[in-house]
DNA sequence: CGCAACCTTGAAGCGGGTCAATATTCGTGG
DNA sequence: CCACGAATATTGACCCGCTTCAAGGTTGCG
């Protein structure tokens, strides 16, 4: 299966987004809106369904669509000059992706789905045409942008500062506290790694030694918190 | 002299800003407004003047005014859970600190002046104000939104990864290139080490080295880039 | 069943942390 | 202007944590 290149196709396209009924509205960008501008909105928008490992966007292309996250989990990655990446933001459900090219700039990131995902794909001109009609609208998106801010600033102090173990454990319990998961599909080891700005087997080392520990179990890739107390004290460490 | 409480009184302010002859006013964020407008902004908008190390506001705290920078350098401080604290930001002249006051929400972060500075203090009425009834000035609202988070993330990936060196030159060319100063006026040594999440010792070895090595040179307090093209290579290792 | 991708573990070395001892700078008062 | 003390910067020695390089182990898929 090619990785590179996501299809925008019959295949991938379910349907034409149902934004009136759809079941993340209150949470997502378009809380706020009535059903009259759901109907201009609903014309250009679809959704996609694609498998783990596809590449939305990259960093620096001029780009015409933002996309809200219905399933999956979405990472935003930044390439350092000495060509390593670094995570700098996970997406998942309502969130929204992309902002940037409202202000017709190019792509911060590079999207690539680390798990199966369901998004929707809007174009810039509905966004542009949704803040200038509905003042409503660009306050949600300023809180959007906030939520930005917020994040980035928390991978800087939860993920980027003091020990790698205190840091793992900042990055397990967002991720249950963040509703990413209740059973959470753990990401690559690499990825892991890369959120925290460590070494693949620094991860997995610290993963294992988790486990080792009763911290957390692992099935079938799937992690679960046994000692939510004394994972909030390391991370706290 | 109280470090703590900025005195807000009239031997700060020397006057009512003067924002249709402000000499940032076409970088700054009410470059797209009119002169009516300006007028309109005026009334409520004072200048004040302080010392380095005072706190213009707390982390937490919900407040009423954002705060354009003209002159000077000012930190914006997270508190880490262990009782250390990371400097997220840095905020000099035509920067805008304090927006997420707008979205009814307390500040992100505590500010303190490094420098004396020179800043203006603005209502959040006067913002949400020219919000409602300027569309181009909700625009510049999310450009510097957007500034916020980029900010933010390249702090991720400069300055919160890789080794020590490479970290504090990107910190140094970003001081320059940025601006901030023709000969920088140098952060204490802990400063230093609380944007690069190092400690003050290593921060300290670090700067030692670069001026034993030519890289910068150091007086008064004051750096200078002596060897660019050698401090871009280390910061690309 | 076998291969490829991923995860785990080991050993050795280096980078940065820690603790502690000077050195330097700066503000203050004599 | 100099002397003194406090705050800040530098440096040293030692140790721990993470990286690096390398060798198995495990999982999942064709």
């Amino acid at each position: 299966m090619n990785k590179l290149t996501p299809g925008w196709n019959r295949r991938n396209c379910t349907k034409r987004a149902d934004c009136i009924d759809c079941d993340i509205r209150k949470s997502a960008l378009f809380s706020t809106l009535s059903e009259a501008e759901l109907i201009y909105l609903v014309q250009p928008v679809l959704t996609f369904q694609h498998e783990a490992h596809i590449r939305l966007y990259e960093e620096g292309e001029a780009g015409s669509h933002a996309y809200t996250v219905r399933k999956g989990i979405i990472k935003l990655v930044k390439t350092i000059p000495n060509g390593e990446q670094r995570i700098v933001r996970l997406a998942s459900r309502s969130d929204f992706i992309g902002l940037e090219i409202l202000l017709a700039q190019p792509y911060r990131h590079t999207a690539i789905s680390i798990t199966p995902i369901e998004i929707c794909k809007i174009p810039v001109e509905v966004l542009k045409g949704l803040d200038e009609r509905n003042p409503s609208f660009s306050q949600q998106l300023m809180t959007r942008w906030q939520k930005n801010v917020d994040d980035a600033e928390s991978v800087i102090t939860d993920l980027s500062t003091g020990k790698a173990a205190s840091r793992l454990a900042h990055l397990i319990l967002r991720y249950f506290s963040d509703g990413l998961a209740e059973v959470w599909n753990s990401p690559a080891r690499d990825d892991i790694a890369s959120m925290l700005g460590v070494t693949t087997e620094t991860a997995s080392r610290l993963m294992a030694e988790f486990k080792r520990e009763g911290l957390i179990s692992e099935e079938h890739g799937r992690i679960a918190i046994q000692d939510f107390v004394a994972l909030k004290s390391i991370a706290d460490d």
